[in-house]
DNA sequence: TTTTTATAACTGACCAGTCAGTTATTAACA
DNA sequence: TGTTAATAACTGACTGGTCAGTTATAAAAA
């Protein structure tokens, strides 16, 4: 059935004045439509199975606008990494680097800042996708790894100098303690978005397992805390 | 054009007697061939980019070989999964079963194991690989959900009850405390995958990690042990 | 009117899975 | 022992479908 052309000639109703248009020109909002649809989809099907088509149809175009404003998949599919993570990541170093005074408690609002991005938002889905096509775009790795991980770790790292040169951690060898801090957030994470809901399974406690999380980091980087786990 | 035939008569060259033939039939070493070249694909590609064909030319065979043995891409995708991962299970659960006394030298040798699986085998990619198709194939997800995480879990989880009840350990909450064990070295064994040799990073130093995580479980779990670092 | 934005039909490459035919191997028989 | 018939193992060209990326065309805006 095809769509409604004006017909050649005293066409009763080419296009009444008042109804809407076919498409709009909407140059400024389309990248972030776009955007946030290919999210969507890129979360649910990975990177190869996401069809340009359907990344279309959620933002409202066709495929052919998306290669208006997007030169190829790969880079829409950086453009989407870029958009969930370096806001964040912004707000965490702006954390860091407002803090004055002991460490452990700037770690402490680090890790339930990104507990809360894992448990309640649709960023969770990066790790996966970067973990899953890294074999097959080692220039996307290496962009993650430079723009995310290397910036994340740099972070961690300075804060957990700074508590050990101050004398509140324990003289800890700092590059494998960061890995072992971030570790299971990144799990919870990958968890989320593989796991949860296969095979009866609760919904993974992101926000308890931090919370032991950090308890269990108190015993390990602290100097000597008084206080003993009733 | 057809083949050589060994020629009725005189023929000047039909196939001589010494010269190895085309193929061989060896129904019993196959799958496992296959399986090997599979999971050689699979690591390097992931599951939705490796072609059958390129598994079949490093297996020795033609792609049609290839389904004489598995049905599908997804089920030698599943056997591919079961060869690497259900051996080392058996032997971890092997192990436990054996050991009596006290559990934190049990969890000690555990991790070792898998660190040193982790850092020198191939069983490394699998993490990885499932993550990233857990999301196409919930029927993969549920299948190594059950047959491998959950026995993994419960063997750990088991293992910390018994330190908890005789005293050892501390009471803590088992689930969380066992995502928490698990998380370094799955982080461990998708980093080595996806990460490794990115951006210019030295190869992660998988057993020094899982030493120090040691240490740190050794602080967080044990009652009071009567050791302090150095 | 021209320029910009968008569409939808199209193309070309790729690849999982199939199947008609070929070859190694074994068994039966001379 | 050598010859032949039967069968299981294997091959590789082919098919059908999918999908990233292209382009002719048209509508909206300037």
């Amino acid at each position: 059935m095809p769509s409604r052309q004006p017909g050649p000639h005293s066409d009763p109703d080419p296009v009444p004045p008042g109804d809407p248009p076919r498409w709009r020109r909407r140059k400024e909002a389309r990248p972030q439509e776009i955007v946030a649809a290919a999210m969507d989809v890129f979360a649910e099907r990975g990177f190869a199975a996401a069809r340009l088509e359907e990344v279309a149809a959620r933002a409202g175009v066709s495929k052919g606008t998306l290669y208006l404003y997007f030169p190829s998949k790969d880079e829409l599919f950086k453009a989407v990494i870029r958009a969930a993570i370096l806001p964040n990541l912004q707000q965490a170093e702006a954390l860091v680097a407002a803090a004055g005074g002991p460490c452990f408690p700037v770690l402490e609002r680090l890790l339930r800042m990104v507990a809360r991005l894992i448990a309640t938002t649709r960023m969770a889905v990066i790790p996966r996708l970067v973990i899953a096509e890294a074999g097959n775009f080692p220039e996307l790795a290496a962009f993650y790894h430079r723009e995310v991980i290397r910036r994340g770790f740099g972070l961690l790292a300075a804060l957990l100098r700074r508590g050990v040169e101050n004398g509140e951690f324990r003289p800890v060898a700092v590059d494998p303690t960061v890995r072992l801090i971030v570790a299971p957030l990144l799990m919870s994470a990958v968890w989320r978005t593989s796991f949860d809901g296969v095979d009866g399974e609760p919904p993974l406690e992101v926000t308890a397992l931090v919370e032991i999380h950090i308890d269990n980091l108190r015993r390990v980087l602290l100097q000597d805390s008084g206080e003993g786990a009733p």
